[in-house]
RNA sequence: UCCCGGGUAGCUCAGCCGGCAGAGCGGGUGGCUGUUAACCACCAUGUCGGGGGUUCGAAUCCCUCCCCGGGAGCCA
């Protein structure tokens, strides 16, 4: 079918073109002389407007047309005699593919809540909102990709089934092809999972980082995007029990090189979005007031705040906001701690780093000083924590002490600990949650808005 | 998992110190020669989340379960 799209067809040069486009129809205003008809096809955030004089025969065709249907329209661009547009088609006529009974459709033309949105989450893309949260998404994906390449990093494919289960990150999704209903036991309490499909246990990734680093300390600098899974039972609006991660690592690189390239990643993802989505920005900053233009540009340029955890304490202790969890040397920073530092102290993006070695990973590389790690973490406002990332500890014998002392088992680790035997390099990555990024970018408030599809506890629909 | 708040028309919500189930939006019908989530007039809407209890009488009070939202923890 010969088409348009809504996205290519608003310029100057069209006006006077016969052309055909194809969409749904978001309202539909009728007179006795002239209808109108408000077009939305998904490539772009504006409607195209549809006159139909009541001289053409497509005029009968109207009732046909209701909010929610599928359409196709015929017509002449032409520069539009009403305020509110530019460009309009003059319709010569229209064929109907699928009509939406306005008595039943959920979505007419009014505004509708994002709680009622996420219960028909098929439907939810046709509104403005989401179809501008795609877009959006879309872009990022895109700038992703775009940013890591130009860099010469390599883009890798870690596995979503998994044997490691000590990455720390949280509780894991058991794959498993054993019968449910009949699991071979190994003793009263045990599965045994020398049955099962692998021959062991096996999960969905939490992380793809300690399969990167292998590929890192070959191909040099490498980057992971792709689904991840959580079984943790989280129930706010920054978590999912699948999401997207990147996960960049780079051999012969230091934590300073992981805080710059963590920079430059944000600033380059908000410089796209501005440059590419300034109509989806434009609307969320009208709708939902959580994000501007004005925002995303200093956020695409402004150096980030970085500090140490030490500095960090030492901020907090000196706050005269009463916190409800104690600040202290050797506790992990509370939220409100880390809103504190990015929306009062800052006012901004915040890199902490150094952190104490007890409240983080057997990974990360340990610090001159005996009491800290070269880990770092980017605090943005709002949403939080929304890069995690480290040196990793390249030196065996430390490395393996550390993995003792936090009571990992060392046996199914070995290939990992081969990386520190065979031609070790200092090397360092971060993660990223994508739907994090998004929902910034966006100022969408709740995480499950921001993915097409949302799994959270007790919560799988589609 | 914990702490709050909520569930009443298709949607958003009022009614809640017990006594006839309501509004706005959306929808339908009619009107209007260019509208912008059009406008004007009229019309229809209900398992008051489920179950149990108290009462002459429960949307309203009590118990319980389910679901949704906000915050916290875990993290990205």
């Amino acid at each position: 079918m010969k088409r348009i799209r809504i996205r290519n067809i608003l310029s100057d040069s069209n006006i006077g073109r016969t052309v055909t486009v194809c969409g749904w129809v978001r309202s539909k205003r009728e007179s006795k002389g002239v209808a109108f008809i408000a077009l939305n096809d998904g490539s772009t955030q504006d409607t195209l407007q549809l006159v139909v004089p009541a001289e053409a025969p497509s005029f009968s065709t109207l009732s046909g047309c209701n909010t929610g249907a599928a359409i196709r329209a015929e017509g002449v661009l032409k520069e539009s005699l009403g305020k509110g547009q530019r460009y309009e088609v003059e319709v010569s006529e229209i064929e109907v593919f699928g009509n939406a009974d306005s008595e039943k459709y959920p979505l007419q033309k009014k505004g509708h809540s994002l709680e009622f949105l996420r219960e028909i989450g098929h439907l939810r893309p046709r509104t403005n909102t989401f179809g501008a949260v795609f877009r959006v998404r879309n872009v990022l994906s895109h700038t992703v990709h775009h940013f890591f390449q130009s860099r010469g990093f390599i883009w890798v494919h870690t596995p979503i089934i998994t044997s490691s289960d000590c990455e720390g990150a949280g509780d894991m999704f058991t794959v498993t092809s054993l019968d449910l209903e009949k699991l071979p036991a190994v003793n009263s309490r045990n599965i045994d999972f020398s049955q099962d499909f692998f021959g062991r246990r096996a999960y969905l990734t939490v992380s793809g980082q300690l399969e990167a680093e292998f590929l890192a300390l070959s191909l040099g600098d490498v980057y992971t995007f792709g689904p991840t899974f959580r079984a943790e039972n989280s129930n706010t609006s920054r978590h999912l029990s699948e999401f997207w991660m990147i996960e960049p690592e780079m051999a012969f690189a230091d934590i300073n090189d992981d805080m710059s390239l963590a920079e430059d990643f944000i600033h380059t993802l908000c410089g796209s979005v501005l440059e590419k989505c300034e109509a989806e920005i434009a609307f969320f900053e009208k709708y939902y007031k959580n994000t501007s233009m004005n925002e995303l540009r200093v956020l695409s340029e402004k150096p980030f705040v970085r500090l140490t955890y030490s500095e960090a304490i030492k901020e907090l202790e000196k706050a005269k906001e009463v916190f409800e969890f104690p600040v202290k040397w050797g506790l992990d920073l509370q939220s409100e701690h880390e809103r504190y530092l990015t929306d009062k102290v800052f006012k901004g993006p915040v890199i902490v780093v150094d952190y104490p070695k007890d409240i983080k990973a057997f990974y990360m590389r340990q610090n001159p000083d005996g009491k800290t790690v070269a880990a770092m973490d980017v605090l943005v406002p709002k949403v939080g924590e929304i890069i995690g990332g480290s040196q990793r500890e390249e030196r065996l014998e430390v490395l393996e002490v550390r993995m003792k002392d936090m009571g990992i088992p060392l046996e199914n680790m070995q290939w990992y600990l081969d990386l520190r035997r065979y031609g070790s390099a200092p090397h360092a990555g971060f993660g990223l949650g994508f739907e994090r990024i998004v929902q910034y970018i966006t100022g969408m408030g709740n995480i499950r808005d921001v993915i097409p599809c949302p799994r959270a506890p007790q919560s799988i629909r589609y």
